[in-house]
DNA sequence: AGGTGATCATCC
DNA sequence: GGATGATCACCT
């Protein structure tokens, strides 16, 4: 087991290393078990992959990379190598959200620098066949933080005003607000519109696959 | 109770 | 075919 990396190098040098093998072989390295299919395991890649490099801040709300403050993605790749699911990013705060700024956001904090790692994912490639693809240390450019920063604006204002109801995926041009919960029958407090507490189903920000794509594209283009 | 890692299943 | 809403497993 890899202990963390101590510098962008060095991590760097652990993606190159892992780049180009397949999930069968790294599981190997590792001597952890494939399951047959991601259905019951959805996060099992993306742990695989944070135990290859020596993440250490596993199951806390810390960067992956501690030390180097950096947060490390999956981006499942199709067929034809586009990124073919939106990304995780955190949760949204449905009760602390007025008067929170976009430079204390958890999504600013989150996407500050990131390490995005292309795994193929196409549903007909068995899992243990999937191959590991060239990793990205990223920061957003100014483009990028404005589209994200209005986004966020513009959602976080509808949920202080306790509007989050009538919120959906369908709002957000590059950041959406989607449930993120064990099941549909999942609450948590919230602020309603009238400041009232009540309860809601739990909601998560997500990057669209659009907005992925093109910092890939940027890169390897 | 709510965070981490995401993909699945269905509808348009 | 792509996006939305639902769901899975495990951790702190």
């Amino acid at each position: 087991m890899p202990s963390p990396p101590t510098t962008e190098q060095e991590l760097l040098e652990r993606c190159r290393a892992i780049a180009g093998l397949s999930v069968a072989e790294l599981a190997a390295q590792l001597d952890v078990a494939v399951p047959a299919n991601l259905r019951q395991h959805k996060g099992w890649l993306g742990e695989l992959v944070e135990k290859a490099l020596g993440a250490d801040a596993a199951g806390r709300s810390e960067p992956d990379f501690r030390a180097l403050g950096i947060e490390l993605k999956t981006l499942p790749l199709n067929a034809q190598g586009k990124v073919q699911e939106s990304t995780w990013v955190c949760t949204v705060p449905l009760r602390a959200a007025s008067g929170l700024r976009w430079e204390d956001s958890c999504v600013y904090h989150k996407l500050r620098h990131v390490l995005w790692l292309p795994v193929e994912a196409a549903a007909d490639i068995p899992l243990s066949d999937r191959h590991i693809g060239n990793a990205l240390l990223w920061r957003a450019d100014a483009q990028q933080l404005a589209a994200l920063q209005a986004d966020w604006e513009e959602l976080m204002e509808a949920v202080a005003l306790g509007q989050f109801e009538s919120l959906d995926a369908r709002h957000g041009e590059v950041l959406q607000i989607r449930p993120k919960a064990a099941h549909s029958r999942v609450l948590v407090y919230a602020i309603g519109p009238a400041g009232e507490p009540m309860q809601t189903l739990p909601r998560g920000f997500y990057l669209r696959v659009g907005f992925t794509n093109a910092l890939l594209q940027a890169h390897y283009a």
